[in-house]
DNA sequence: GCTGGATAGAATGTGCACATTTGGTACGGG
DNA sequence: CCCGTACCAAATGTGCACATTCTATCCAGC
């Protein structure tokens, strides 16, 4: 989180401090992605609001952004919830970003240059390493960066934030349907696609990357139990700078 | 549910009315998209909450939503306003349409079927009876919904609500850079787009649509004179005549 | 005459109290 | 014993008042 070791303005209580919702939102975000909240789990404001030490009023502004954003589903009088993907939501998903992909890799063949393409050599050898070290957070990391950079190489903001919004989906959505310890994507499949693509072989590079797709695809499966954990013990108080006193019961 | 089936509480004006949201989120996200508030202009809270004829917390919420949909940006204790998009904004928003088309078309390929194909072309009759017929404005929606249906065929929600994003930006866009007599597409490049799908002809179906959107790429260009309008006075009291009707200056 | 700062006005942001709705529960009738 | 109804508690939604921040104007100093 970005800390401003220079100055601290005498206004900790932790009321006007502009930097509340960016954290409370950066918490509740990583919370979700990274599935720590069973899909279902109803997300009440009050005991949030508690357990983060802030305002229910900032509680609210945030449930109301990520609804915003999709990442909650919200009914009217009823709260927010964590939405429970089908597994159909799930494969629209990957098909979804393996066809922007496809649209993607026929775009980058046209401007693939020698720079670039040591660029993604140097990913997919990092991925490699990773791989080689059983570092399996890395993998993971790298392996959707992978996808990342080859949109961001398009230099379209428009296609690098769709990327990274499917990107982050698929993150939830693996977390439900997926064991952790197989959802990376292969490494050798990664480097086939960009030795493709440096043999300017579009057509081989895309239908690689549908297979690489079609494969994770396939590994889609319920996973029987998703954690149940209560929301109010799951936020701590937030930075230690702030407020510290939330609990009232 | 309800106890009480002859009672129909009293919609007081602007006070607990659950439809005041949606109604002033239309209207909003209506000029905005259609372009009658011009790129860069401040929407304040107190004038437009005074011109709904609803609370300043109404105003807020719908503004909120508007910028997390990207719809309108905004500036930390200066209020929102109307993103002013440069050329090269306007160029990825059609880039990215592009792009995601061609991957569509590519998966469309798989699964077309007469049904389907006989539909397509009904819609580019459609097109080019509005053609005949002159109907600018037809013709203008129409477009867009021809490339909303090749996305929809594919029954993907991600993609249908993508590509259904790009093209409220394109309107957006629209309306500043390109003037509305060129705006919508050419109905026989819609046609030749659907006769090489029928063909199974891929490659060209996906050369053909690159080569429409540069097409309409290239038209673009600065407008001189956006409109400029006086919010207060856009924005009549709803809820009493049923619509809002702007003034058009 | 021009520049800088200070002040007043306005607009945005936030917390609080209240209104409305929902879901559960207990009670009474069939 | 079961079902429908009325009440109660909790949670969400909303309006209002206040705090904070930005902008524009005016005045003093150079």
């Amino acid at each position: 989180m970005s800390s401003d070791p220079t100055i601290v303005p005498a206004r900790r209580s932790g009321k006007g401090d502009p930097e509340a919702d960016e954290a409370v939102y950066a918490a509740l975000h990583a919370a979700i992605l990274e599935g720590r909240i069973a899909a279902g789990t109803k997300l009440a404001e009050t005991p949030l609001a508690e357990a983060f030490g802030v305002s229910r009023e900032r509680i609210r502004k945030v449930l109301h952004r990520l609804v915003a954003e999709r990442r909650l589903e919200a009914v009217p009088n009823r709260g927010v919830r964590v939405p429970q993907p089908t597994l159909d939501d799930v494969r629209a998903i990957y098909q979804a970003h393996r066809v922007l992909e496809a649209g993607v890799l026929r775009e980058l063949a046209e401007k693939l240059d020698d720079r670039l393409l040591g660029e993604l050599r140097m990913h997919v050898g990092q991925e490699q390493r990773a791989a080689m070290e059983r570092d399996r957070a890395a993998s993971v990391r790298l392996s959707g960066a992978f996808h990342l950079r080859i949109a961001d190489a398009l230099g379209n903001a428009q296609l690098s934030a769709m990327l990274r919004d499917l990107l982050t989906r698929s993150s939830i959505m693996v977390s439900v349907y997926e064991s952790i310890a197989e959802s990376f994507c292969g490494v050798q499949e990664h480097g086939a696609i960009v030795e493709a693509l440096a043999r300017h072989d579009v057509e081989r590079a895309i239908a690689l990357s549908g297979d690489h797709f079609r494969l994770v695809e396939a590994r889609l499966q319920l996973r029987p139990q998703p954690p149940k954990v209560d929301v109010a013990r799951l936020f701590g108080p937030i930075g230690e700078a702030g407020g510290e006193e939330p609990v009232r019961s």
